[in-house]
RNA sequence: GGCGAGGUAGCUCAGUUGGUUAGAGCGCAUGAUUCAUAAUCAUGAGGUCGGCGGUUCAAACCCGCCUCUCGCUACCA
């Protein structure tokens, strides 16, 4: 620590397409706060620096969907995201956008200075162009027939009805999105960031100099660093983002990843005009804060990309967490799988903090947890109220009650006041230690341990019943709990900066800092204020309403399902009779070698014995399926999959979460059976 | 299939230079208590440390194989 003498705190930029939810405060944002809070009460330089990622091409398509410009999307979204973080207490420095000014100008000078250096490699491509809409096609903006499934409406980049990731060139029948005419393949150039090249660098600094990274973070940059790196696109074609500040690029834009992370950078110049110091002195920490998903960004690619600037620091550390899923189900924008911030702030209003708790105490610091509103309540009602809320509401109505809110003075320490006391330095030095090496969740669970000793020194000293016989120790017990309490609104500022903000208003002081946290922190003599409950405890009435409303939205998924494939054009029976389907019965199966889901299969169908390769490994085994009866589709063109023919295909039903189940006669028939 | 991370009490997690009876919080049980939002305090029950095998005087921790979860990746319905 005495290496440093400034910080500076990055958080991922959330991608401007939607609002932001709980995983992205747990994950990234709480954390960050947590850290740049205890610093700066300890008095520390530090900047915490954030903004919204808004170009790309999901950001053109949802505009397009919606008729509206892409600025108005990201302007809907900024608005949204930034509101949410304000009002959840994120103490960002600044909070910036990636569409603003002064990023596109930071961007287009880093680009410049790399081409300049000659750090890009130029290499031109075939890409399919749609001539009417005069632009080059992103892979989202291509759909076809994915030539897996058969699915019509795949994408270029991938099928999300099978799954499959795809190349553009592999979908039959290729339409562009934006005129649904048949797209050409045209020439581009593109500029490449060379990473190979930074190899040796990377493993030096990351697998010898880092070895103190989280294992998650370690282990996913040494994965990536053992299988060799590669040189990758900087640039696109597409008209939304950072042109490329290149003679005869026109229509070119910088790749989201290469104009996001400088985004941070832009950010830090918009906040202050000694950004400099931030970014280039060697006496200045960087730390990002991220989810599992920016890793290989955030330790490879950003890295390489100031290195091959070559006048910026490089992060110090990446406290990476993995993620957060919602009542067992995996956290999802799209299936509106979610609990959205600005939906929490309207239904629980001034209850910042309880989930800023939450999501501390079960942050998914070293694997994917669960949140559940069962959690939520319980970890409010056994925890906040219980615990912190309560242990204060017990020293300020006794003071109330015994001496008119005055704080009394405290006479001879016993013992056990001496050693109570004295575990306040201990508790702050274990907050400290753990803070420092990015363990939230134990560094709250030490902070609350303070609140625990109060509420353990009042039921030892009993001071509800010294009082009948000795007003004096009473005064000395009462003096010692507000103490106390003073001090958990220190200890518990960087966590919950509303409730220490409340509790100082109870206690009637100013903002203790860090180093000021001792035995003696309020006078004699000083006037407190009427107490009011620092927590409310939660109804089950409460919970039950958002896990129907999470309830609601599995439903309303079902119902989008259901509709989601329209039933296909009309077809004439003799197209129908094409199709050769008899029933056949599988004599042999087995794992295609090197794959997750391909089995091989021998299938007599009554006229021969064919093999057909199918992908269902994940939803049965080999020796499970040898005497089945299933439907095989006979005249399907052969198809090689992993260098084995498949003669024909094995009809399969599929339900809507992707499970699969042979179709097979209802009894017993003889090989060959004819489907009609 | 390859690679990475994880699999420790009902739940959420600590726990490495391998060393006495494996820890914490919540939950649970019992007792105490009433100043406090029936909150608190004490005590206790509860674990073959994913499975099998190996190294060692000694393994949750090291090695091998297997298995489950999550992620990345692969010529993959």
């Amino acid at each position: 620590m005495t290496k440093f003498n400034r910080t500076l705190v990055t958080t991922a930029l959330p991608y401007a397409n939607g609002p932001v939810h709980i995983g992205h405060l747990a994950g990234v944002y709480v954390p960050a706060d947590i850290y740049v809070r205890y610093m700066r009460m300890k008095g520390e330089d530090v900047l915490l620096i954030g903004g919204s990622d808004e170009h790309g091409v999901p950001i053109t398509i949802k505009a397009k969907k919606e008729g509206v410009t892409p600025q108005d999307v990201v302007d809907k979204y900024h608005n949204i995201i930034k509101d949410s973080f304000e009002k959840f207490g994120i103490s960002f420095d600044v909070y910036s956008r990636t569409s603003s000014k002064i990023h596109h100008e930071t961007a287009t000078e880093f680009f410049e200075t790399l081409n300049e250096k000659a750090e890009f490699i130029e290499k031109s491509s075939e890409q399919f162009y749609d001539s009417e809409a005069n632009q080059f096609l992103a892979d989202r903006y291509i759909t076809g027939t994915c030539p897996h499934c058969k699915n019509e409406k795949a994408y270029g980049d991938q099928c999300e009805s099978c799954g499959t990731s795809l190349n553009a060139t592999d979908l039959i029948d290729a339409r562009s999105a934006i005129t649904g005419n048949k797209p050409q393949l045209k020439e581009t150039k593109h500029w490449y960031l060379p990473l190979d090249k930074y190899e040796p660098f990377l493993k030096e600094w990351i697998l010898e100099e880092h070895k103190e990274w989280k294992p998650n973070v370690y282990g996913q940059c040494k994965s990536w660093l053992d299988n060799g790196l590669h040189p990758r696109a900087v640039t696109r074609d597409l008209n939304w983002g950072v042109p490329v500040p290149v003679e005869g690029a026109d229509g070119k834009v910088l790749y989201v990843w290469f104009d996001a992370p400088i985004g941070y950078i832009s950010a830090t110049k918009e906040h202050t005009p000694d950004w400099e110091k931030y970014w280039k002195a060697e006496d200045s920490k960087m730390v990002h804060f991220i989810g599992k998903d920016n890793i290989v960004f955030h330790c490879i690619i950003f890295p390489a990309m100031l290195k091959a600037e070559g006048s910026y620091i490089l992060p110090e550390n990446v406290p990476s967490n993995e993620f957060l899923n919602l009542e067992g189900d995996k956290i999802s924008t799209s299936r509106n799988w979610a609990v959205w911030l600005h939906e929490y702030l309207e239904e629980f209003p001034e209850k910042q903090d309880v989930l800023r708790y939450v999501l501390t105490a079960n942050a998914p610091e070293t694997k994917d947890n669960d949140f559940t509103w069962k959690d939520f309540q319980a970890r409010n009602n056994n925890e906040l109220v219980a615990i912190f809320g309560n242990f204060v509401n017990r020293a300020l109505v006794l003071t109330h009650k015994y001496f008119g809110g005055l704080v009394p003075e405290a006479g001879e320490l016993t013992d056990f006041d001496k050693e109570t006391l004295a575990q306040i330095p201990v508790l702050k030095a274990e907050v400290e230690k753990n803070l420092e090496t990015y363990h939230f969740r134990e560094a709250l669970k030490v902070a609350m341990n303070l609140a625990r000793l109060g509420n353990k020194y009042l039921a030892d000293t009993e001071p509800w019943k010294v009082i009948k016989t000795d007003e004096a120790r009473v005064k000395t017990i009462l003096n010692i709990s507000l103490q106390i309490s003073a001090n958990l609104s220190t200890l518990m500022e960087p966590f919950l900066p509303f409730t220490a903000e409340k509790l100082r208003g109870f206690l009637n002081i100013d903002r203790i800092e860090w180093a000021d946290m001792k035995d003696v922190v309020i006078p004699v003599g000083h006037q407190i204020n009427k107490p009011e409950l620092l927590f409310e405890k939660i109804e089950d009435a409460t919970i039950q309403a958002q896990v129907d409303k999470l309830e609601a939205t599995k439903v309303a998924n079902e119902l989008e399902n259901r509709v989601a494939t329209p039933v296909k054009e009309n077809i004439n029976f003799d197209d129908f009779m094409k199709m050769d389907i008899r029933i056949g019965t599988i004599t042999e199966a087995e794992k295609v070698a090197k794959t997750k889901k391909l089995l091989k299969i021998k299938v007599d169908t009554g006229v021969d014995t064919r093999t057909v390769v199918s992908g269902i490994a994940e939803h049965y085994k080999p020796e499970e399926i040898i005497g089945k009866q299933v439907s095989v589709l006979m005249n399907l063109e052969p198809r090689k999959l992993k260098g084995i023919e498949s003669q024909g295909m094995i009809l399969m039903a599929e339900d809507a979460d992707g499970k699969l189940a042979f179709v097979s006669p209802e009894k017993a028939v003889a090989a060959g059976s004819e489907v009609r």
